[in-house]
DNA sequence: TGCTATTAGTATAAATATATCCTCAGACAT
DNA sequence: ATGTCTGAGGATATATTTATACTAATAGCA
């Protein structure tokens, strides 16, 4: 039970992004410095919130990445199921066919109802709230 | 972010062990097999829960695990900590050192408070309740 | 004692998550 | 055009989690 090491990742890089003016563009590589994360692997992060459209990218001369909408509206729980699809706590959530067992339902109602409540908690914060905060 | 297998597997035979009358004793081999959870694997997970004392275990012809205490007193926290050891959602809520940039506290406070408010739902979901619900 | 049923514990294998490397493609400057 | 700086994407390596196999220890019983 705990957050990806690519969702962390991901919220901590925004998080730097954010505190800049809106469309300032990032490289990769500084990213990296900047915020502790392995280069290569912060490409993949990278390219994963460019695909949700959270970010935009460039090549070449001058490229880099910004993020692409206003911070208000991106939530911590946009970020990470950007990251790692769909949020499901518990494969028997996800996958229907994966419990059938005698006793094994009041676990899945339990796991819904946790599930539930950490998505609200997720989507309640904001990139905007985690910048104004600092 | 997801429950590891184990905490799963765990949770599910303590609700199997839990519907029969306090004080049975369970064959690793059979609640594998009622319980649909790899033999082996259960092995370890079963011994995890004797360690933490939720379980108690028996060796030898007659031998066998069960439930050492009130199923009302053992929560999902209880279990899930027993398999894993001390919750934590980030590695930077565990281990201090590993987070030691400017931005990165907003993300920190944020990890706690949703991981503080994870914990207080887990512990609200106790064996007991889970069966009573069935 | 010696046989069998059971858990304990260790060593290993398989699967998955995490991280790296390398080549390709696009943008810009000269 | 050509060179250089940038991200894109696939292939690969490493670490960790999940699962299995095997051996040891213990209890009961004939």
């Amino acid at each position: 039970m705990k957050v990806t090491r690519a969702s962390d990742y991901a919220i901590r890089a925004l998080i730097h992004m954010a505190h800049k003016p809106a469309g300032t563009t990032f490289m990769r590589s500084e990213l990296a410095t900047e915020c502790d994360i392995p280069d290569s692997f912060l490409g993949k992060i990278l390219q994963n919130l460019a695909k949700s459209e959270i970010l935009s990218s460039e090549r070449g001369k001058k490229g880099g990445f910004r993020i692409s909408k206003d911070i208000s509206h991106i939530t911590v729980y946009d970020i990470i199921t950007a990251i790692e699809g769909e949020l499901s706590l518990n494969k028997c959530i996800f996958d229907e066919d994966f419990c059938n067992l005698v006793h094994s339902c009041t676990a899945h109602v339990m796991w819904t109802e946790i599930q539930e409540n950490l998505i609200k908690m997720l989507k309640s914060y904001t990139l905007a709230g985690l910048v104004e905060k600092y």
